[in-house]
RNA sequence: UGGGGGAUCGUCUAGCGGUAGGACGCCAGCCUUUGGAGCUGGCUACCUAGGUUCGAUUCCUAGUCCCCCAGCCA
């Protein structure tokens, strides 16, 4: 299997790629000789925050055409003009995470920062022109001239300026002589255009702020609409592939990609922003969540970040494919959960290692075993990898087994252990049920008395002998004990369901997690390192938490099995 | 009421004038020492109304609904 790549020359078939409008294009294009038969996609984050999944949809998306193309590259581009929202830490961040996700950008490491002397060129050659000038307008007032949607603006009284005026102006503005929001460099276009992002859009603006890459050098910065054309411009980015709610500044994309001087021009195509349901997605609600301690950090494993999903155990594999899978298309679009989480169990169903854990133990002795002594079961490690081998597990006397396998009172479609029924222990013995312990002063079930049949031990004589169900439990005498950390949806509704976005915090889930203690799990996990992943056999996938220690293993549920039982118990079920 | 986009199973998506396909999900069954996985079968869709055409999801016309745009954010 090959990783997608951004590197020249390199091709990588990885599954099969299903089309899309804009992989039909960039395969016309190339096919047509367009763009000089090229194929250069660039994904271009502000470092102003964390990645999520969303961005994987672009990165995969960017990248992905790329390795399509022989000869094909995707740049990895900071498009960090705004100085007092951005910081290195998200430089970092963000290349870990576009890495982890399995891409490599190679030589093609970016910032619009270091255009900003080019950028400044243009902006010159643009008011020598007669393209832009300086407008003096307070804030307010220019939004007063913008005019509204419906309304055309009126121009600027500074509108008219001399081109050496303009041109006094604007090299005054470099040198610092004055302050924020004193003046602002515009493009002459046109003020009654019926698309607003026409009527002489900002191109820059006086910001005395410190740049995490340029320090003080710059008391201005250009706007996004003058920097991210002309970026795409000079690194002879072929396809600018961004989201719909840019689909109105292409006009302008354009009009800025036509003053770079360069021999292409790159062209931007729009594609729908990824959703998904009871998922929170947008930076500011992500802010909010993690500022007012709702979620332990960037990488809470409930959160759709990069971060969030790798701790959660998910593999990039199955991001990719679920990435591959949604396709790419100009519809206002939410994606399911279960589709995220189909992939992930299909990825981990095919890697993970099965192990027995028990999440909420309930004691079970067998009175017919032998006391003080144990014996090694062989256990299969993936029945979906033969390669994976096996490994002992202890049995004794005294064992756990799930409280949720155990019903006094059963109805007739619950076909685990009950008073009196017989179920199987995964590799071990066929056992029965012949006495219920209560705790005298609450009832509450303590402790099961089983007998077992030596004939039915896996491999034995009666092992084929069929009984309703198999469940799992661990030695108690050998299990480790653990904290266990199930994570349910964050979100009790789905946002986009939501009328008013101010109180959507009252939609969270107080159940998103849980956090089980006393957990019992089989004593191979003992010094399982983090971020491992495993199958606990019938209960789902889990990893090992970065908080795990020695003494004290953290795992995580990354996604529960699919549970028949489970929808089964949804409906009411007759006793 | 300006401009730019978009409407196909419950969800995502394919289709490019010729029987509307796939995936998730759901349902039923088989199988099973994970009520997992796997296997088999089934379920449900072209926004509306006109028109062009032998034939329209596709082309035309008129509507309807949804999304985006009035930052010196990106």
């Amino acid at each position: 299997m090959g990783l997608p790549r951004g590197g020249y020359g390199e091709t990588v078939p990885e599954g099969i790629s299903a089309s899309n409008f804009i992989r039909d294009i960039v395969a016309a294009d190339r096919a047509a000789g367009k763009h000089g038969g090229r194929v250069v996609t660039r994904f271009p984050p502000e470092p102003n925050g964390y990645l999520h999944i969303g961005h994987a949809k672009s990165i995969c998306l960017n990248f992905g055409l790329a390795a399509e193309h022989p000869g094909g590259v995707c740049h990895l581009r900071f498009d960090d003009t705004n100085p007092t929202t951005e910081d290195p830490e998200y430089v970092e961040s963000i290349q870990e995470d576009v890495r982890w996700l399995g891409f490599d950008w190679g030589d093609h490491l970016y910032f619009a920062s270091d255009y900003f002397e080019r950028l400044y060129t243009v902006a010159e050659h643009l008011i020598r022109r007669g393209l832009a000038y300086v407008d003096s307008l307070s804030a307010d007032e220019m939004r007063q001239y913008r005019g509204t949607l419906t309304e055309p603006g009126k121009n600027s009284p500074y509108r008219d300026r001399s081109v050496d005026e303009n041109l006094d102006l604007f090299r005054r503005m470099r040198a610092g002589e004055f302050v924020d929001g004193a003046h602002v460099l515009r493009a002459k276009i046109d003020m009654a255009s019926p698309n607003v992002n026409l009527r002489d859009p900002v191109l820059y603006r006086i910001r005395h702020a410190a740049h995490y890459r340029t320090g003080r050098a710059w008391p201005m910065y250009p706007s996004y609409d003058f920097a991210h054309p002309l970026s795409d411009a000079i690194e002879g980015v072929t396809h600018s592939i961004c989201t719909l709610e840019f689909e109105d500044h292409r006009p302008l994309y354009d009009w800025v990609v036509a003053q770079a001087g360069t021999p292409d021009r790159p062209q931007q195509i729009e594609f729908a922003r990824l959703n998904i349901s009871h998922a929170v997605m947008s930076k500011r609600k992500l802010l909010e969540l993690v500022e007012n301690k709702q979620v332990a950090g960037w990488d809470d494993p409930r959160l759709p970040t990069l971060k969030g999903l790798r701790r959660r155990g998910f593999t990039p594999e199955a991001i990719r494919a679920f990435c591959e899978h949604i396709g790419v298309s100009k519809r206002d679009a939410v994606v399911e959960m279960q589709l995220l989480e189909h992939f992930i169990r299909e990825d981990l169903n095919k890697q993970a290692a099965r192990v027995m854990a028990v999440l909420k133990p309930l004691r079970v002795v067998i009175d017919n075993y032998p006391e003080q002594t144990s014996e090694e079961l062989e256990a299969i490690n993936n029945p979906e990898d033969a390669s994976a081998g096996t490994r002992s597990i202890p049995f004794s006397r005294t064992l756990y087994v799930e409280r949720d396998d155990f019903m006094e009172d059963p109805p007739k479609e619950f076909f685990r252990l009950a008073p009196g029924r017989e179920v199987r222990l995964r590799y071990a013995y066929i056992i029965k049920c012949v006495g219920v312990t209560k705790d005298p002063g609450t009832g509450e079930i303590m402790e099961l008395h089983c007998t077992y049949d030596p004939a039915t031990k896996s491999g034995g004589p009666e092992a084929r002998r069929k009984v309703k169900a198999t469940i799992h439990w661990v030695s108690a005498a050998h299990a480790v004990e653990a904290e266990v950390r199930l994570y349910n949806p964050l979100l009790s509704a789905d946002l986009s369901s939501i009328s008013t976005d101010d109180d959507w915090m009252a939609y969270l889930n107080p159940q998103s997690l849980e956090r089980l203690t006393g957990c019992q799990v089989e004593p191979s996990l003992r010094g399982a390192v983090p971020r491992s992943r495993f199958q606990f056999e019938r209960l789902g996938y889990f990893c090992v938490d970065p908080d795990s220690r020695p003494d004290h293993p953290v795992f995580n549920r990354t996604v529960s099995l699919k549970d028949a039982w489970a929808r089964l118990d949804k409906r009411q079920l007759s006793r």
